[in-house]
DNA sequence: ACAATAGTGTCTGTAAGACAGTATTGG
DNA sequence: CCAATACTGTCTTACAGACACTATTGT
């Protein structure tokens, strides 16, 4: 049988839900960068309780007063623990239980950034971790941030195989040898450069910047840019190498 | 200049968010299937302000003493617009603003649910509208959930391109030309019958079921369940007629 | 000249798209 | 036998992967 849900009696009904029930609403942020040839997840360590002294992803509540929308709120939590302030910066998802959150019904909307190693200083509770490393070392994540840290490295890793995502880890400019590095630490596996070449420059993403000035030994690569207007090109096959 | 939001005085911090300060939480559900080879979106009629009379997504608060977690009231919710127990229905993403809402600061998780045409009727409030219509005819739909619709009929195209989402608007068991009909509905062009079969086949999620009555003029064709532990197949290229 | 890194050319296998053909049913 | 629908085979071509080759720098 079926039960329409709008107009059953005893049951709250849309305009008659009180401040008190709704549930907590925050929102996570997932924020990689590659340093040292290492894939890493920005964390916090929290002071309050709940999960007071736990590792968490950077969060907070939403400021009704303050975050005009979830994009707002998602980039004044970057902003405040990286100090970065125009990354790439997509919605992962939401995250909402009964029992997540030990002082109510809580709903956490994710968002997730690729961001190059940051100038300046991190905020003083903020510490780069390995992307691995954060799931099973240093004791458990706070509230189900394990689940969604879990989410957001296999989304990291889906769209990299198809996607140019990798270019917001570096900073600009950047060489086709870095940016086929990015990939690598990435996908954990060697890319074949010539291929990788003919892509990134097929997909119309990138803009030449001169040339590198000569460092060390070895033929100065070609700098590129972002397009302006640059959203992430798509590839219309995923990187395969022949043995699937 | 980074800015700490963690402890800046005068500011709310978390555990001094009262529940007067937190966002309305909403679910909504965007709900497709295919009704007489049209793509078919599932519409309510609102019959309280905001928005009175207008047409807008299935939708509800979260209840925090009735659903255990997002999903449960999300299917709760499609479960009481349709009767459909258990189609494909993954989360979408998540829209809050403080505009959105007349009465506050608001936030809905968005759900994206594939059904078959139910064989039960529909909740009284609730209406299928041929997708394309949704977005133009009959006046605006209520609060963003234009937005949220073309955002789900974009994910929808994009998706198909890809995987057998389409094999979840079909009742089971189906032949795959009706399979391939799924595809060019929900595409808008044709697919051609040889390669179509050979990806489905390939991809290793269907099942013989048996062959079909022949009923009309013509050879019965083969018909198909999804199998077990059925999640959606990736395909490792999008369909791709030769002229790009 | 050599090492080192950047960048290009060429071959080959895979698999998708196109389309013509065969198979199986009812009338 | 014909119409109608299901299914298969074959040809062609695009293109990714593999890898060897050339180019440009510093020492």
């Amino acid at each position: 049988m079926r039960k329409s849900n709008t107009s059953a009696p005893g049951e709250a009904t849309p305009n008659h839900v009180t401040a008190e029930q709704r549930p907590i609403s925050t929102v996570d942020v997932v924020i990689f960068t590659v340093r040292q040839e290492r894939l890493c997840v920005l964390l916090t360590r929290r002071a309050q309780p709940p999960f007071a002294r736990r590792w968490a992803l950077p969060g907070g509540f939403v400021h009704v007063g303050q975050d005009a929308d979830l994009l707002a709120c998602a980039q004044r939590i970057l902003r405040g623990k990286t100090g970065v302030q125009s990354p790439y910066l997509e919605q992962l998802g939401s995250w909402g239980s009964a029992t997540r959150d030990p002082r109510g019904w809580s709903a956490t909307h994710v968002y997730f950034a690729l961001i190059p190693p940051p100038d300046q200083p991190l905020a003083p509770d903020a510490q780069w971790v390995e992307a691995g490393a954060a799931l099973t070392g240093a004791g458990p994540l706070a509230f189900d941030h394990a689940d969604i840290l879990a989410t957001a490295l296999a989304r990291l890793r889906a769209k990299v195989e198809y996607t140019s995502l990798p270019a917001y880890l570096l900073p600009q400019p950047f060489t086709l040898p870095q940016l086929q590095r990015m990939y690598e630490v990435v996908l954990g596996r060697a890319v074949d450069k010539s291929g990788f070449r003919t892509r990134m420059l097929a997909a119309d993403f990138l803009q030449e910047a001169g040339q590198e000035a000569a460092a060390a030994a070895g033929r100065p690569a070609m700098r590129y840019r972002l397009r302006e207007n640059a959203r992430p090109a798509y590839f219309p096959r995923t990187f395969a190498p022949r043995a699937r």
